[in-house]
DNA sequence: GTGAGTTAGAACACTAGCTGAACTAACTCT
DNA sequence: AGAGTTAGTTCAGCTAGTGTTCTAACTCAC
């Protein structure tokens, strides 16, 4: 938590939003939940230290939040210090969950996420080109499974999120375009729920690389990182950039759209009918047209990544002639959005993150050699973790994040 | 303000801050007076509707406002229709105002604001290109008489904040590096106190760009536009981005940066060692060495940009060719900008303020051919109307924010 | 093993400030 | 002149944060 009780100049409340009566105690709850899921079970005395507000206060959160069945109290018997031990609150992981699905050209993916962050769930279904329809009903049949297991464990499903590459229209539940589907104006959200039973929880779309930034956030603000830059390398290259902890979507919806900026090779054409674009120069069709020869097709990415990160490893000099090109175009980018948004980290997810230092190297040389603020102004560059899962994950967790905003109202949903 | 009784499925306080006892009343009194300020002046029951609050609420805001003097209630006499005639609350203008002071290469210029936004005070020094002592003695002096001017006219200034280029320290009130300037690490603020008396209102320092950005924002929210880019074009090019209202500074505080991306003529050297950059190729000093031969010295801009607005205005080829290659220059950033921030409007100040659609044709054409959601993704392109006193009233601007934050505490030493 | 010291957490009385309802004020319209 | 309408204030009520106090549960020293 930046905010002590000692640095206490800034105002407790955010300028912006009227405060209501009823309103703080939900931010106030849900802000215990937050410092829970954030730096992990602690006694109430922390929490109060870490949120600023005095122990009384802390005492009735955690009792509401108790009495709600999102957290329960252990008794630490184990005492290492003097004085009395403190009991641990607890997040109670089960009770809760939020289903993240990523949709891409490949395939579909849903992703559980409880309280803790712990996964309930992670499954994939391959998809073959196909029309939306048959798509849709593959998607939801993936969710309808998803939704029973949940059921069956006793976890109530908060919300589902779809993650979707393109433009959204996320008020609509529509994917306005989607180059790497070749889906425009598709009913999304619509139309997985009228192929689901009617009382399925609620569902969203939103963008995926927004998706995936949000999925490294739960990690990165463990670290007290809150300004990350998360690049996406699929058919498709995209960036989520999370502003203070926010998502920065823009005033239309469209930030992060860098796959078609003109700082690829200016000869290479790309399917958007330009030529120059990122996404022709780093994405993943670009890197598999180059290290494999006959051209293979576009399927089964992880194992097929797994195997170049095995041969890279090995020191083949072609897939690491391929990760020098594609690091340096992704340095050249990456080095321009470190000068404009001067990030905290930068996280390379997708096929980008099966190649760790292999491609770190050059997107580092790359960024150093232009950006103003590089690597001297304290910004990270490294690959995720999570690779291919990461919108899936990043969806979970946007499902989720309701319950940290108004816990009393979402638990009330919960048991009706 | 976009938060009305209507839709309130969002919380009020924002999640991510402790919401205390006191601050809800604090937060409530700023939004008060940020209302009136945006929306201008109105009554309670307007204000009510507004903000999201009973009646009985404002009214105990309002009057406790009127306590500390911030604001007046009028005898509308005045009544249209039917009913009692609504007395309207307004601020009071000159009581409170906040200082800002643009430092530049070529000169200084002071400008104060009211709660109204109204011009206080406007007066600029020429700058003779010298030490920062020699400088600083000279800004100090401007500083003073304006201070004892605002002392003369019974307003009580609230702080000033000193907009200058570069890369700034602002926690410490230090200029690290500014290459228009030719500065580096620089002791602004305690430079300038020292030179000054010791009860001189706080002071701070800040980038001219994003202070810009923030003297447009002053004017954009009233048309309900909260996420902008602003560009300045001076012997630096630099950005202000605002996203939801906020600044965006970045982890580093660096964002922005955006005068040396390799984006500019690829042969073109740049002072800073490179080639290539964005300020090479639309910085004053390129548009001044492609319009004037002989070279002109770079004195006086204000006059010279209005000559050369002339010399557009009749047609001047040459004129005109230099208002394309920096248009179409700057498209080229812009556009990429707008891809990766999606904002509202973009908005041109310093220099390329003066030349309205003779360079925003050319800007919109770069737009269009290369950004994914230009003009059609409903982002406004246009010229500011502060010409060079942009950043200075965006720090007159920022002197005042505090007021909104917390007026109590701001009232409580303005007494003092 | 007993009391002093220490830390955790709950209980309680207190209070700031939002909130709904009732009420007064000031006007228009018929 | 009275009914209707809109504005703004007053007041009682209640929610929820806050400081203090108290109890619980431990360690440590003697």
């Amino acid at each position: 938590m930046r905010m002590t009780r000692a640095d206490v100049p800034v105002p407790l409340v955010r300028s912006g939003e009227v405060a209501s009566r009823t309103a703080i105690r939900r931010a106030n709850l849900g802000l215990v939940l937050r410092d829970l899921n954030t730096h992990g079970s602690r006694s109430q005395t922390q929490l109060a230290e870490d949120l600023g507000l005095p122990k009384a206060t802390v005492s009735t959160l955690v009792s509401e939040l108790t009495e709600l069945g999102l957290v329960y109290q252990t008794d630490a018997t184990r005492a290492g210090a003097v004085g009395r031990p403190r009991q641990t609150v607890e997040l109670r992981g089960t009770a809760i969950c939020g289903l993240g699905v990523e949709l891409t050209a490949t395939d579909a993916r849903a992703v559980a996420l409880d309280l803790r962050d712990d996964v309930l769930l992670d499954r994939s279904i391959a998809i073959d080109r196909a029309d939306p329809d048959t798509v849709l009903d593959a998607v939801a049949a993936l969710i309808h499974d998803a939704l029973a297991v949940l059921a069956e464990s006793g976890s109530h499903v908060l919300g589902i999120t779809i993650a979707a590459p393109g433009q959204l229209d996320r008020d609509a539940g529509v994917i306005r375009f989607a180059a790497p589907l070749g889906w425009s104006d598709v009913q999304l959200v619509d139309g997985l729920i009228s192929r689901l039973n009617a009382d399925v929880p609620p569902m969203r779309i939103d963008n995926d690389a927004r998706l995936g930034a949000v999925a490294e956030y739960a990690v990165a603000r463990t670290e007290g990182i809150h300004d990350l830059l998360y690049v996406t390398g699929g058919l498709g290259v995209g960036a989520g950039i999370l502003v203070d902890g926010q998502i920065l979507r823009g005033a239309m919806g469209f930030a992060g759209e860098i796959g078609h900026l003109p700082l690829g090779r200016p000869d290479l054409p790309c399917p958007c009918g330009r030529s120059g674009c990122v996404e022709a120069t780093v994405g993943v069709t670009a890197f598999l047209d180059t290290v494999s020869d006959p051209p293979h097709a576009v399927r089964d990415l992880d194992q097929q990544m797994t195997d170049l990160r095995t041969r890279a490893d090995a020191g083949d000099p072609v897939v690491l002639a391929a990760l020098g090109t594609v690091g340096q175009g992704l340095g050249v980018v990456v080095g321009m959005l470190i000068d404009v948004l001067s990030p905290r980290a930068v996280i390379l997810g997708g096929y980008f993150s099966y190649f760790g230092e292999h491609l770190l190297t050059h997107v580092r040389g790359a960024v150093e050699a232009r950006a103003i603020a590089g690597q001297a102004g304290g910004c990270d560059i490294r690959t995720s973790g999570f690779a291919f899962t990461g919108p899936a994950r990043g969806a979970a967790h946007t499902a989720l994040e309701a319950l940290f905003t108004d816990p009393v109202a979402c638990m009330e949903h919960a048991s009706s």
